[in-house]
DNA sequence: CTAATAGTGTCTATCAGACACTATCCT
DNA sequence: AGGATAGTGTCTGATAGACACTATTAG
């Protein structure tokens, strides 16, 4: 840090979110139908501008999304992945924006009402397929979110944020299916994850379902990483080729 | 992101660098000595504003990389891994900074000369534990930085960004053992990261030293991402414990 | 009973870790 | 030869993946 700081060039500073639940067994990304100006009418990620000089940037992050969302502030994770700050981004000027990756639980229905009208729950894959079209550069922060939470949810407990305060291990597993695009056998799913440490504890009760044997219910358990770490199996040789 | 911009807070922008390299088998970072206002003269991490409106991050990032060191642009890895932008953090108004890990190959000889005569490595072990007072939350951001790089070498190729052009697997596994701070098996190792697909290449040479069979020289391979990961020993049970 | 989902047992190929051993340089 | 470092062979215990099997519910 040099000393010319008068005569540094300022930026307007936002945060994006990239909002990921799980929706009939596939992931799920939450935008929001801008109502304003530049892309006017275009879906974008919800997110916004700092509103005060002494906000801090997870504050704003929090408060957009109670802002234009009905998500539930304490049960959604949420953590910052990147910085989106290309001098051509934004046509309003130099706009600085702080991506955050939020991993709501399973709902039942979609948004509605309230501020949060227009904001939609979409299918991952066809947004970033280029399904529909992203304002600004957000269909890359979306892919860029998404990679994160696939890589995260392999040494890190982050698959549980996708479930409830309880959950039954099937359901644990259509999180990993979900969010890898793969299948895993049951079977050892159920063991491999009983074995990581800390990882999930019994919530004693259990859960029937419209048929068959009621499953065990269990909670997130105190340890954030995972270890061993759950292992995406191997594709092919394309998923250990060159990537960041 | 709202229309009220005209009225949004204004930041100015800053990066940091947090750049390690090995001497002498400890892992080092490079350090400066602010000659300017807040701080002056404590010991900082290289970095600076940005330096137009139109420069783009890590350009920045690069820039202050070559300014404050005598380091090669060329051979030096660099990645953004995150922000800083809490209120307080610098005295002259709201900084944003954009933290960069950069990893540098061994080097014989500290900095000297030029304008990066300030410039000094020092042992992380010792700024980490606070032996040395660091400007603003830089000492957070060097052990944030430090962390990042000891994940990321488990799943990343990031390793052989510490070592030249071609390299020993010795020297690989000492860079292994400084950052994680542990011993490793050479038997082992020597196999592991030969078996890890496109982590190395051989690269027809050997290299003779002072005494003992000459080694096989390499250069790192096409995979950035390491299937099978190095897996790092499980100390106790607090590795896998409460963490980010 | 059948259908359906939850959960257990067990075999096999692979791999991490321990460590004896061989190879190739220097003096 | 002796010292030192590079590189190989091999055993053992743990684990991922495949998959047969048992358990518990609803109807």
């Amino acid at each position: 840090m040099n000393d010319d700081s008068w005569q540094t060039p300022i930026v307007m500073l936002a945060v994006d979110l990239v909002i990921l639940t799980l929706r009939r067994s596939r992931l799920h990304i939450l935008l929001v139908e801008r109502g304003v100006r530049p892309h006017r009418g275009a879906l974008a990620l919800p997110g916004g501008f700092l509103r005060h000089i002494d906000e801090e940037i997870p504050d704003a992050a929090r408060r957009e999304l109670a802002e234009e969302t009905d998500l539930d502030i304490e049960t959604v994770h949420l953590e910052e992945f990147r910085v989106y700050g290309s001098p051509g981004r934004d046509p309003r000027g130099r706009v600085v924006s702080v991506a955050f990756l939020a991993i709501a639980p399973r709902l039942p229905e979609p948004t509605a009402g309230t501020d949060a009208a227009a904001a939609r729950w979409q299918p991952v894959d066809g947004v970033l397929a280029g399904d529909v079209r992203l304002a600004f550069d957000h269909r890359r922060i979306a892919a860029d979110g998404v990679e994160r939470a696939r890589a995260k949810i392999e040494y890190s407990a982050l698959a549980t944020a996708f479930c409830g305060p309880t959950f039954t291990i099937t359901e644990l597993q259509e999180v990993y299916e979900a969010v890898w695009g793969i299948q895993l056998d049951p079977r050892n799913f159920y063991r491999k994850v009983q074995k990581t440490d800390g990882f999930i504890i019994p919530a004693g009760t259990e859960r029937k379902a419209a048929t068959g044997r009621p499953a065990r219910l269990f909670r997130a358990g105190p340890h954030k990483t995972l270890y061993p770490p759950m292992v995406r199996p191997v594709v092919s040789a394309a998923l250990t080729g060159e990537g960041t």
